[in-house]
DNA sequence: ATTTTAGGTTAACACTGTTAACCCAGGTCA
DNA sequence: TGACCTGGGTTAACAGTGTTAACCTAAAAT
């Protein structure tokens, strides 16, 4: 009666690869591990998932989940175009730096490690951009945004985000630097760029 | 005579380890791999590097001092701290798009799969953001830039840059977003975020 | 002449993802 | 009932990984 029996062997599989997946992480995720949990051999994984990258992707499906949530839950929580996008900003960035094997399977590792996420899927990891882009267009129309590509802006504003969150959850940024005045600045900043010049309001951040 | 028997082993393991990391790429360049190209052991390797992240930090530091090249060029071509700024994104994300292997190694590759980049070595790499970070500064003392903290702009900018360098190579963009304006977007965005828009704020703002 | 040492090797360990072959209880069909 | 098939699972094995321990050998030092 317990969920892993409900729905079988790749209920339990999922389960456990995705514990695993968040407290020892994507480097020591592997098949005979996720079996060894469960009490099955490791092969037996392969009845359910062609391969370690397919059950890889599942979790990535998991996690798209995971920050579309969130980035919806931001979008209306702000009146303004201007709060709804800083706040998708924050809980982009939150996103990443509170589920961090998460974020590393969905924007991290390399190709060639992992097998492409497959393109019938990507269109989900794209529907969070567009929640992005949905509120620079909104934000060009009410006259507050200049005018640009809005898909153009929202990847540029990802990149701003990204950057954030894999220098700072590799550890690359100097321990002198604070995280929180680190992302406070991407997000301000992120949000700025966007604004028509003349009208920008003067936001300083730190001393 | 050759350079190979110069120095010994310890450089003929080098040249082929970095000529393998650029053809083969780091998720192919193993120990057998080096050591067969050389008519070598894979174990000689451990006589003259600790370990393979050893190895690999010897071609990071390799990777640092190209980019470090050609920041120092790109700083040395303009003439206003704008330009140099503006110049020195360009040089970073050449680096990153026409040397991905290094780049991997540099700066994407978690910590959980290659052992933190020595203190020492540190300082070296920490070089390259000061250089932005001086500009920054010569850009605030000239009244062109903003008032923050130079290093913390610095790395903001890093962010950026590193953003679109590391989701552009890791093919997560959608192909209809054009690489270059993407980056040409990025580079003018990061000198944009340093100007003083606030001159010209106090002027049109009415309310 | 004996001993030390530098430079290199082979064999092995403990892992990894994945495949091929097998095994066996349960259901189907002649 | 007896033969067959099939779904769900196993073990053994392959080819690869980084790394260590033991060994071997030729040259140098004592």
């Amino acid at each position: 009666m317990s969920s892993n029996e409900e729905k079988g062997l790749r209920r339990a599989i999922l389960d456990t690869a995705r514990q695993l997946l968040t407290t020892v992480g994507y480097a020591r995720l592997s098949m005979r591990n996720i079996a060894n949990e469960i009490g099955y051999s490791a092969t037996s994984i392969y009845l359910y998932f062609e391969s370690k990258d397919d059950l890889v992707h599942a979790l990535i499906d998991e996690g798209v989940e995971l920050l579309h949530a969130r980035l919806l839950e931001a979008d209306q929580s702000g009146s303004t175009p201007e709060e709804r996008l800083e706040a998708m900003c924050r809980a982009y960035i939150s996103f990443g730096m509170e589920r961090p094997e998460y974020y590393e399977i969905m924007y991290v590792l390399h190709p060639e490690y992992i097998k492409r996420y497959p393109a019938e899927k990507y269109r989900k990891a794209r529907r969070n951009l567009e929640i992005m882009a949905s509120a620079i267009q909104e934000g060009m129309e009410d006259g507050v945004f200049r005018e640009v590509e809005p898909m153009l802006a929202a990847n540029l504003a990802w990149s701003q985000l990204h950057g954030v969150v894999a220098l700072l959850s590799s550890e690359r940024v100097d321990k002198r630097i604070s995280p929180d005045e680190l992302i406070n600045a991407a997000c301000l900043h992120v949000v700025a760029a966007m604004r028509r010049w003349a009208e920008t309001v003067i936001e300083h951040t730190g001393s």
